[in-house]
DNA sequence: TAAAAATACTCCATAGGTATTTTAT
DNA sequence: ATAAAATACCTATGGAGTATTTTTA
């Protein structure tokens, strides 16, 4: 599992477009387009209804969004805890 | 962040051995080595400490340890929701 | 000096870009 | 018809193996 792909899922699903989040990201829209693919090939499940408006969390998306936040959570109080000192 | 580089880490502390924990993750010797080395270049610190008889913890090590568990116990759990149904 | 770890080198897989096509309202 | 997502294709970086060298109590 790959945080970073957590964090683009999470971005994704907040602006409700893949398109309009990816260079917010550093992505271009197809690199981030396959990350989301990527990321629901892991899971085994889909996370996103596409529409030609943008995207919306399935139910299995929206299940998945608060382990998706607490693992991004962590994964900086990780880094926090390697930095100080 | 990845999860499968802190399950390295985790279970080579357990361990107290490269070597030894290699083949139970289904690494090389040297595979393990550079994944281990990965993980301490991307935070930034020295996880172990490495003697002829194995690798032991730094105090860095040590504080991460508990995170590493979390972020591993998160994951599980992520991957238990999206398995259920 | 002998065990464990690190390095060198290699091959293959994955990440991610640009250009283009497909999809859905 | 149009805006968004997906696909095709290509290059570069990273993962991980075998063979070998280096390290340290």
């Amino acid at each position: 599992m790959d945080v970073a792909l957590l964090r683009a899922f999470v971005h994704v699903s907040e602006i409700g477009s893949i398109t309009e989040a990816a260079p917010m990201l550093g992505y271009s829209q197809p690199g981030l387009s396959q990350r989301i693919q990527v990321l629901e090939r892991r899971l085994g499940c889909r996370l996103f209804e596409r529409g030609p408006t943008g995207v919306r969390l399935t139910d299995r998306g929206t299940a998945v969004l608060p382990y998706a936040r607490i693992m991004i959570g962590v994964a900086d109080a990780l880094r926090a805890e390697v930095r100080r000192e």
